[in-house]
DNA sequence: AACGCGCCCTGTCCGC
DNA sequence: TGCGGACAGGGCGCGT
């Protein structure tokens, strides 16, 4: 579910709620959602007593800085939820994995139905080799037209897929691969190394338009995901292929059609789109 | 090395 | 009303 866009949201609410506050216990309900390695005790016993000192983002994962450089990295899998207990909706959290309680009084919950989301702990070393594992970041200045047209000449997948494996761009997944490339006039099965210079400069300005515009929206809410007070963004009335098969494009009045590329729903007009 | 596929798990919706 | 199947924003491990 949440891709960049949604993470950005979060870690901005989180931003000024949380920062200077200390975990005083952490309690695992669901520990399927532990990193691998890492146990409910383990996990306990490493952040009891610990204070949070900011919140970032890294692709879609939201980073929770702790002292001495630890990071708590969260990643939501498709139906990840981070709410802190003294929002509205915090009681209506049906999934609730894991529980970070605070000094003051408070918890930071983390709920998610299907459990695919990751938590992990680093420190300074594990955090460097994670995030290097992880692509640029496209909201960056890193992003240039010139790094993506050289990024995919050497590969032969759909660009769709290529959009989504976050070691080459971090934070982008299925609604937004998708929309970005309804705005390039691309269509999702496109060889990445048959996009030309042009091709890929409007795929990266659309890209990081696109992105910016949901995080302007506080993201997109299909069904499941909130912000960290339990609210739904409200990007998805501006999607313009995303979840559209058989309805109208905007642009042309020609259908909108689904495809399947490797076991995932791809949706585009075959118009616009060449 | 790069790629495609199956799978992890729960909830919801649709057709019968 | 109930049941089976398809599908869902992600990402890992495996075989080729």
């Amino acid at each position: 579910m949440p891709e960049l866009p949604e993470a950005e949201t979060i870690v901005r609410d989180l931003q000024h709620r949380i920062p200077g506050a200390t975990i005083t216990r952490v309690t695992v309900a669901r520990a399927d959602v532990l990193h691998p390695g890492i146990t409910p005790p383990m996990l306990d016993q490493r952040l009891r007593g610990k204070r949070i000192t900011g919140v970032s983002r890294r692709g879609k994962n939201v980073v929770i800085e702790l002292e001495q450089e630890h990071r708590l990295v969260i990643n939501l899998g498709m139906t990840g939820r981070v709410i802190t207990s003294d929002a509205k909706f915090a009681d209506s959290m049906r999934h609730v994995a894991v529980r970070f309680e605070l000094d003051d009084g408070r918890a930071v919950l983390y709920d998610d139905a299907r459990r695919f989301g990751d938590i992990d702990l680093r420190d300074g070393a594990g955090w460097a080799v994670r995030t290097t594992e992880l692509g640029v970041e496209p909201l960056s200045d890193a992003l240039t037209a010139g790094l993506l047209h050289a990024l995919t000449r050497t590969s032969i997948v759909p660009i769709r897929n290529w959009l989504l494996d976050q070691r080459k761009i971090a934070g982008v997944g299925n609604i937004y691969a998708l929309e970005a490339l309804y705005r390039s006039g691309v269509r999702p099965t496109r060889r990445a190394r048959t996009l030309s210079k042009r091709e890929t400069a409007a795929l990266r300005d659309n890209l990081r338009d696109v992105l910016q515009e949901s995080i302007d929206m506080r993201g997109t809410t299909i069904s499941d995901y909130r912000d960290a007070s339990g609210e739904s963004g409200r990007f998805a009335n501006r999607l313009r292929v995303y979840d559209r098969k058989g309805e109208k494009c905007r642009q042309c009045d020609a259908i909108i059609k689904r495809i399947v590329l490797t076991n995932r729903s791809a949706f585009y007009c075959p118009s616009c789109q060449k």
